[in-house]
DNA sequence: TGTTAATATGGACACTGTCAACTTTAACAG
DNA sequence: CTGTTAAAGTTGACAGTGTCCATATTAACA
């Protein structure tokens, strides 16, 4: 299970998604290919087939891979904020740099069309990233008598929507006429002030 | 140019464009091939390539169909409506329904993977679709003092967002737990309420 | 040391988008 | 009315894909 140069490689499944997500950020999930992932793993076109039973399998490992390693720096940005209100504007801005960074990681985790959502590992990290979410949520709701899921999913919803829109390129990086601001900051102050 | 009979088609494009339509709806995008359209619409597997250069300029053409589909709905509405608060949360329902009643088209027209999106004809009923906002958000921002374009922006983010995840089977359609209300429109009261 | 199961290989199949050569026909000039 | 031309349809081919199958190699273990 260590060593890389023979017929058994011992850690291929890793190697692949490594190699996918190389490719992922390099050409997009279009990109992504069993024969390509292969290849760029140096190993024959039908290894993969050992290790992941479909294309799809190998889309929800991907995504798995990715929140994986997004959770974490989410969750560290929640318990280093002090005060409810920075907490949810550091998520919301932590979640923003990380799909302007990785635009195309970002985008996988929601093609349904590409991942299988029914996989139990990857609904329980995305859980893990909703129920991070809530908790931010739930000081402020109880205060201003929300529903905390309805209050939950409007914040989601916005950021969700937002970096959508500047991924997809139908918003251009601006700013904000009036303050100044840079769009981005701008645009996620004047929905949050409205919600909090 | 009227015929649809014999070899020469006469109305093909059009014709294509609804078999694609009719395979967007049954089966999402990834249903739609260039030989699928053209098995469904009759005629051999390289007919398509008269009409449209691509796979990708097929997307395209889709995609404005679906906008122009959509666009003068949005419009009666938002005329129809007396008061300029009504006039948005006219807009945002409107534009939920057919999201919700058409999820593969409303999906389309953010694949920008999929769909040329420099196309001048698909930019502009983009535009129309924009301008419709913008027009429906001036009296609001010159009220609160707030620059129109991220006011729009803002609004238009939420409701995106809400769209997508409700459509990727991210949220489930529940209720308000405090209001008892279909979550779908507590959300927009939400949204709206905090913006407006 | 011999057996077994895991894992990698190469070949095959149906399917795809795209291209090229060909056929049919509509449109139009004379 | 006729002959030419270009548009619009056809078939055939090609490389690339995901998936399956039989085969070869080797790690693990009795």
């Amino acid at each position: 299970m260590r060593n890389t140069a023979n017929y058994h490689h011992g850690n291929l499944r890793n190697e692949l998604i490594l190699s996918a997500l190389k490719l992922l950020d390099e050409k997009g999930i279009e990109g992504v290919g069993i024969r390509q992932v292969a290849r760029e793993a140096g190993v024959a076109h039908s290894a993969p087939a050992n290790h992941f039973k479909n294309k799809q399998a190998l889309y929800t490992a991907l995504a798995i891979e990715v929140v994986s390693g997004l959770l974490p720096k989410l969750q560290r940005k929640v318990e280093s904020s002090c005060g409810i209100d920075v907490a949810i504007h550091g998520l919301c801005q932590s979640l923003l740099d990380f799909a302007l960074m990785h635009p195309n990681r970002y985008s996988l985790l929601w093609r349904k069309d590409c991942v299988d959502s029914d996989d139990p590992d990857l609904t329980a990290v995305m859980e893990s990233l909703y129920t991070l979410l809530l908790d931010v949520c739930n000081a402020q709701a109880a205060e201003k008598r929300l529903d905390v899921e309805s209050l939950a999913i409007a914040v989601w919803s916005m950021l969700h929507g937002y970096v959508s829109l500047r991924l997809d390129g139908n918003l251009a990086q601006g700013f904000d006429a009036l303050t100044g601001a840079d769009r981005s900051k701008a645009v996620v102050d004047v929905m949050l002030k409205g919600l909090l």
